[in-house]
DNA sequence: CGAGTTTTGAGGTGCGCAACTCAAAAATTG
DNA sequence: CAATTTTTGAGTTGCGCACCTCAAAACTCG
């Protein structure tokens, strides 16, 4: 960089010396250890910002040789999205390893706040960090702030408890992708034809509880409405993630509206509404949105019944998830642009 | 993990132990070095599969108690998505110290091979990885392979020259990028009215012989002609990722080219585009896609002027590259799937 | 078989830090 | 002022590995 860019390797010793202190003094004060006066802090602290001094990574993990154990805690009941993120959790089984690191993958139902917090309850004491799909419910809140209380990093995943305690959130804006749906199909579907009417979309949900999938339907929602006034919403129906719900609701959709022009889906289960679309012989004359890459949407992308999705990177987050434990429980620095994730967009084109 | 996800600390001593051979046989097994017969190196090789083991990253690291250089030569001349990957790249100064790794940012002009080679030439020996956005010429090949044959480990960037032996290609695939802009570009327009033609679409490009540009230009041309055959596709006319040379071709475009109905920028300086369109009262009449979030295509993707940029995280790269380069020199494994950076689409609403 | 070569074992060192002990020095108190 | 408490210095240990030396053991070949 910048030729300051001392490669002289900065160690420890060389602070203690230019702070004029032992060696033993440097390590109380910038490990946090008692019984040094402020004084003596101070000078320690001034001269590590001076010659900006960071331990070196390595040697501290190393000398601290202790291991950490971590709980994810996943939707269980076959969602393909969160089956991704397991094994992308997995996958990474040797960057665990190597940083002493034991995982163990909880399935639950998230969907009952019930059993979900009596899972949760079990926690405490036993693993240095837990990562939760979170239901945003007050039993729920209790549960992580439990967690947290007890010394344990929590942090939520895909799904947010913002009012909780946790100390991360490793997912996307729900908002801004329910938004971004919107926008697509708008802009998709074009301008309305001179004297026709806009026509309906209608909207599948997972369920009406979890936070992502509410604030998603929000966006899509405010979108439409402020910038698209012309289309009309159907009121969102349940379909629990779930194809072949799915399917009957499309069913029943097209049976019932006329002038349907298209379909967002805000949850998983997109495969049972190219299911219905194509038995009606529909695909591709109704525009169709969803959320999330898996081997379903990415065919259904590919054979135009899906013209777009939106999703975020399920790699991505269980990277991110790892790392922001880790940087919690070793109290090393959170890189925040490297956590961000993002709102992707998903062509035919820049399918991965 | 499944609960084989052994947490008892498996070090090369219990590998030693496993294949029945002495510490000093293991490592000389596991660290390459000779002296070793088929025989007994088969046995290690062996535990160490079956164990499963993997040297402590912090303690090989620590261990191996050597600096690194890196040099990452980047295109000099003000170019911001440019200027943001060295951003990035200064922004992990603490990243790259805490692994002993002194990094130097070196500007050069990318457009011109002599000059670049001639930079280029400059550098075998004096460093142990290089990262460069390079020029797609026989010249740059030959720099690239005589760094590699020195024993340099050398990465691409934004730009690949793919037949060079560089170790790995930092960037995003530039055709996919060019076909989503075009199928974003199709799709946004809609359909043809009846009666009447599509309408003319005006390409500017960055520069004619840098890859990444070329090969935008080729996926753009591709998807359009192939998809939105009644869209007439005007000859790309040079930019130089200059937003004056970019208003004045504009200017030029909107005078000669009454059925114009969109503007595909393969390359920087999009600003000069929204400049000459507000300039004719056409901001927003004029459909325009473009690359790269900076500062300026923000403003113009919130104010309407831009409908969608198609883009690639600099943050990204500049991780990506410094952890590959790591990777190569230290000898450590690549996850592919954490390297592979993605071809973005950003709308108004998706904005990170 | 012996001389030479190859293979193996035993052991040491240091990387930079965390975490600790113990004693000496300095500051505080009655 | 002495007695006590607080602060500081000096030193040790071990984390797991890479890298090295030296000698012993096991082979090879004429």
């Amino acid at each position: 960089m910048n030729n300051h860019s001392n490669d002289a390797p900065l160690t420890l010793r060389d602070v203690a010396a230019a702070a004029g202190v032992s060696l033993a003094t440097a390590d109380r004060v910038v490990n946090g250890r008692p019984g040094v006066s402020a004084k003596t802090a101070h000078k320690v602290h001034e001269a590590v910002q001076r010659l900006g001094f960071r331990p070196l990574a390595a040697a501290a993990e190393l000398a601290r040789a202790r291991s950490w154990r971590f709980a994810v805690v996943l939707p269980g009941g076959g969602n393909r999205f969160m089956m991704d993120i397991a094994d992308n959790i997995r996958a990474q089984a040797d960057w665990f390893r190597a940083r002493r690191i034991g995982v163990e993958i909880i399935e639950a139902d998230v969907f009952d706040a019930d059993t979900l917090a009596a899972e949760l309850a079990t926690l405490p004491g036993r693993f240095d960090g837990v990562a939760l799909v979170a239901l945003d419910h007050p039993r729920i809140r209790a549960a992580i702030d439990d967690l947290v209380d007890g010394g344990t990093a929590v942090v939520t995943l895909v799904s947010d408890a913002p009012t909780s305690r946790r100390q991360h959130y490793v997912g996307i804006d729900n908002i801004a992708a329910g938004r971004t749906a919107g926008s697509l199909v708008g802009r998709f579907l074009g301008p309305p034809r001179a004297g026709e009417a806009g026509g309906a979309v209608g909207i599948i949900t997972g369920s009406g509880s979890l936070r992502d999938h509410a604030e998603r339907r929000f966006g899509f929602g405010q979108v439409l409405s402020e910038e698209y006034p012309h289309l009309t919403r159907l009121i969102p129906v349940e379909g629990r993630d779930d194809p072949e719900r799915n399917r009957d609701l499309v069913r029943r959709m097209l049976a019932g509206t006329p002038d349907l022009v298209a379909i967002y889906n805000s949850g998983e289960g997109s495969v049972g509404i190219g299911e219905a679309l194509a038995e009606a012989g529909l695909a591709r004359k109704i525009l169709c949105v969803g959320h999330e890459l898996t081997p379903a949407t990415r065919r259904m992308l590919l054979d135009g019944t899906f013209a777009a999705l939106v999703a975020q990177d399920p790699g991505h987050e269980a990277r991110s998830m790892a790392r922001v434990l880790h940087a919690l429980v070793t109290g090393q620095e959170i890189v925040a642009a490297q956590e961000h994730i993002r709102v992707q967009v998903i062509l035919r084109d820049n399918l991965p």
